[in-house]
DNA sequence: GCTGTTTATAGTCAACGTGACTATTAAAGA
DNA sequence: TCTTTAATAGTCACGTTGACTATAAACAGC
C-alpha cells in the first residue's frame, strides 16, 4: 500500500484550523472569524487556511495566526502552539475532500479585539466559549476538543503562563486556572502549590505592583523554565475522590 | 484564505502511519514491515498507507491494521487506537508532498509474529523498540513520539489493559507498566493502587490460574469500565520529588 | 515427603501533598 | 479613620504513597 504510482492515491486539500484562546474579562475567549466566502458564507468559523506548497502544518498555523491576529511574527513565533489532532471525515467539507490539522494556541489578553488580515476574512473577534453560536464545518467539535485538551493540560503542564503577560501576579495566574476550569480555587493552597513546583514561576527581582489593584500589592512573577508539573495540579470536582 | 477556488490550494497525498505496540518477552515491541517498493525499498518502516477516497484517517488506520496483522475486523475494531499527531514536513517524503496522520495502537501479545496482507509489503515482524535500526522516512521520529505518548498515557489512563489478554493477573498488568516504563515497581503498592481505583479492573467471578505459573496462583481480572485514572499512577524516577 | 524457591497477597508505618481553614499585612476607598 | 479588598503566612487533619515485613500457596528438586 505504500507504492507511489500516481494513480494509487487520491489528492486531498490540507488545511490548518486554529483554536486561539485568551482570558478576557473573567471568561475563556476564542478567536473567531466571519467567513466571507461560499461554504458557510456569513457564518463564524475558526481561523485557518490551506497549506502552502512548501509549508509544514505548524508553519502554516503560525502564518495564519499572524495574518489573522495582526501580531508581529516574532511574537507569534514564541506563542504556545500545540497540535491537537487531524480531522478527516470525508464529509466535513461539503465541496471537496479536505483534511484539516487542528491547533490550539494560547495568547495573553490582547489590547484590541483583533486586527484583520487580508481582504478575505470579513471580521475577526474574541467570543467567550459557550457564547459562540453554531460554527462552520465541524469547528464546534474542534473547539470543544481544544477546550478540553487545554483544560487537561493545565493539570500537568506549566502552560497556564502562556495566558499571562510576561510579568504577572499569582492572582492572575490563579484566575487563568479558574477561568479555564470554571471553578474556584483556594488562594493560599494555589499559591503554596505553584511556589512549591520548582521552575514553574520565578520572582521578578525588585518590585510589587501597586497601581491598579485595590488590595495589598502582589509580587510579580515570570514564567520559569519548567514545562511539566510533577506532581500535577489536579482540578477539583472532577468526579474523583480525595 | 478559506476560498475554494480550485487553484488556491495544493493537492497533497494523505497517508496514515501506525505504531502498533505489544509486550512480548519482557520488552515493548513494535510492528514493522519491510518496504518492497521504491522509496526506501528494503528498509523497515511502520505499517501504513494512503487514505481511500471516502475514508477517514481512523477508518484507514483500522483497515491497514487489519491488512497488516491479519487480525479479524471485529478484533481490530475493538483495539485501542489513538491518533498521535500529523507529520507534514515538506521534505519528509523524497518523492512528493505527503502528509501523514500517525496513530498508536495497543495489542495483546499475539500468537504468531504476524501474517502478511496483500502481496505488496514484503515482510512484517515484531521488533523490540530500541532494536529497530534506522527506519524509512521520519518513522523513527514517529515511533519515538508514539513511545513517549504511550508511556505518559499509562500514568493517567487505564489503557494498560489494552496490552493484556481479556483475562489477566495483576502481575501481568504490572509487567506491562514495567516494560513500557522500563522501571521496576513495588508489587504490593502496585496492587493496592490498581485495586483502589474503581473500575480499573474487576475480578473474574471464580477461578485462579494455577497451571503455567510457578508461584502462588494469581487471581484473574478483567478490564473494568473506567478509562481515566484519578489520581494518576505516576512513574518513579522521572525527575520529580516525592 | 521435606525444603527451598517463587509468586501472590496482606498488612504496617512514616513522609508528603492537599483540602479546609484562620490570621495577618498592606494597600485603596468611603 | 474605618472599612473593604486582596496578598501572604501559617495550622491541622486526612489520604495517598514509598519502603518495608510477613504470610500463603504453588512447584522443583532432592
Amino acid at each position: 500500500m505504500k507504492g507511489y504510482d500516481p494513480h494509487a492515491f487520491e489528492p486531498f486539500a490540507v488545511t490548518v484550523d486554529l483554536a486561539v484562546f485568551t482570558v478576557r474579562g473573567g471568561a475563556l475567549n476564542v478567536l473567531l472569524i466571519r467567513r466571507g466566502q461560499d461554504p458557510y458564507a456569513g457564518a463564524w468559523a475558526l481561523p485557518g487556511g490551506f497549506l502552502l506548497p512548501r509549508e509544514s502544518a505548524e508553519t502554516a498555523a503560525r502564518r495564519e495566526l499572524a495574518e489573522e491576529t495582526g501580531l508581529a511574527e516574532a511574537v507569534v513565533a514564541a506563542l504556545h502552539l500545540e497540535q491537537l489532532r487531524t480531522y478527516s471525515d470525508p464529509d466535513r467539507d461539503p465541496r471537496m475532500r479536505v483534511v484539516s490539522v487542528a491547533f490550539a494556541a494560547l495568547v495573553p489578553d490582547m489590547p484590541e479585539p483583533v486586527a484583520e488580515g487580508g481582504g478575505d476574512a470579513a471580521q475577526a473577534r474574541w467570543v467567550p466559549v459557550g457564547e459562540t453560536g453554531p460554527l462552520a464545518f465541524d469547528h464546534a467539535r474542534i473547539l470543544s476538543d481544544a477546550r478540553s485538551r487545554i483544560g487537561a493540560k493545565l493539570e500537568y503542564t506549566c502552560l497556564a503562563t502562556g495566558f499571562c503577560p510576561p510579568e504577572f501576579t499569582l492572582g492572575e495566574l490563579q484566575s487563568v486556572y479558574e477561568t479555564v476550569w470554571d471553578t474556584a480555587l483556594d488562594r493560599p493552597n494555589f499559591r503554596r502549590k505553584v511556589l512549591a513546583t520548582p521552575g514553574f514561576v520565578e520572582a521578578v527581582p525588585g518590585a510589587a505592583r501597586l497601581t491598579g489593584g485595590r488590595g495589598k500589592p502582589a509580587a510579580l512573577y515570570r514564567a520559569g523554565p519548567a514545562t511539566a508539573l510533577h506532581p500535577p495540579l489536579l482540578r477539583p470536582t472532577e468526579g474523583h475522590a480525595q
